[in-house]
DNA sequence: GCTATTATTAAACGAACGTTCAATTAATTG
DNA sequence: CAATTAATTGAACGTTCGTTTAATAATAGC
């Protein structure tokens, strides 16, 4: 009972992390137990409290530290246009189906205060869109029905992607791209006229 | 410790059944105890195994019960055009949004043989959109880019409802419904210049 | 009004849970 | 190479979990 050969601090960290990152992913965060995480790293249960005081911050953790990235990334390459957010948001989730799985499932896993927080944050970044869409309405460039339940529905769609996509299924990455832009441009009523330029 | 005065089997299973619909919904599955349940039904955790030999039978047959009951009421007053699924089932799930919840939230929940069971129901309901969509487009009313990647994003933007919408929202469902019958009918490109015909 | 039958309680079961902590070894520092 | 710090073990804590069961009160059938 003792420090194991070889161990850093910084490893375990990472290994924890991906342990816990896949297992709530499959199994969902209340079905996790620590020992079940403490397996997957490869130590014993306790030692992952020299890391998260809790479990509860494990997952805090997993789900802020998504959030700020997401954010991050996007204003590293930020468009102006609808379709420039929406082949981001493809590209980048698609890229880390845990990360966007337990991102959007396991909010309701959240103690109270903790959900409040992650929820402004994924306010922020659904805000790009949103904005997007009203602007494109203002300017005439689009054309909706409602612009809530459009924005909402397109949110949605996005997110959806977690439902169904395999990271072994036959559906490329671009194709998928290419195929949701055209779907949200259709939904907004870009273009009317030239609406498939993608 | 006996039978309670007024106690029938009947009304007991129906608030079980409600309980654990409502629990299992606001916390999910494995968030909820037997005592939990016991609890809001008004009995002690044992009356529980009255009626269902375990827990994960209690979210079968929820599970089931939903899909098949949903079956039955499409079978009801189906309609020939997507629109016409859309509006069931935009309308069939606002006005039961907690089974719509778990009945996609709580997949993960099943055990191997019964997650495999409510696979196969959901499957042949979702067939009911892919037919249509792929008949349309056979047809020549439809024109997509990608018939599963479309398919499967309708299916996403139906079911994401389950992730925003609150009854105590202020849009009203036939607002909803008309909305949603849009954005499908804009996304399969029907009409094309007849297009806001809803 | 007795007799089955039905519905429930209360207590108990072992297992698993999240978490704590003293002991111990490996690596780092000077 | 001695002293310090970092990382981990393994056992234990009290609690809660799903489930079982004997006892018992309320109801239904004849």
């Amino acid at each position: 009972m003792a420090r194991t050969a070889g161990s850093t601090g910084t490893e375990t960290l990472e290994r924890l992390q991906d342990a816990a990152l896949e297992l709530f992913a499959r199994e969902g965060y209340a079905a996790v137990s620590m020992r079940a995480i403490a397996a997957r790293t490869g130590v014993q249960a306790g030692a992952l409290y020299k890391y998260f005081p809790t479990k509860q911050d494990i997952l805090f953790d997993l789900l802020a530290g998504h959030m700020l990235a997401l954010e991050v990334a996007w204003r590293e390459d930020a468009g102006s246009e609808l379709s420039d957010f929406v082949r981001f948001h493809v590209r980048y989730h698609l890229t880390r189906p845990r990360e966007m799985f337990i991102s959007y499932m396991e909010l309701r896993s959240l103690e109270p205060e903790n959900f409040r927080r992650i929820r402004e944050l994924r306010r922020g970044y659904e805000a790009i869109p949103r904005q997007m869409i009203e602007e494109g309405i203002a300017k005439g460039a689009f054309n909706v029905v409602d612009t809530e339940v459009t924005t909402r529905a397109i949110i949605a769609l996005l997110n959806g992607l977690t439902t169904w996509y395999r990271e072994d299924g036959r559906l490329s990455l671009d194709e998928i791209e290419t195929v949701y832009i055209t779907l949200v441009n259709r939904m907004v009523g870009a273009g009317e006229e030239e609406e498939e330029n993608v």
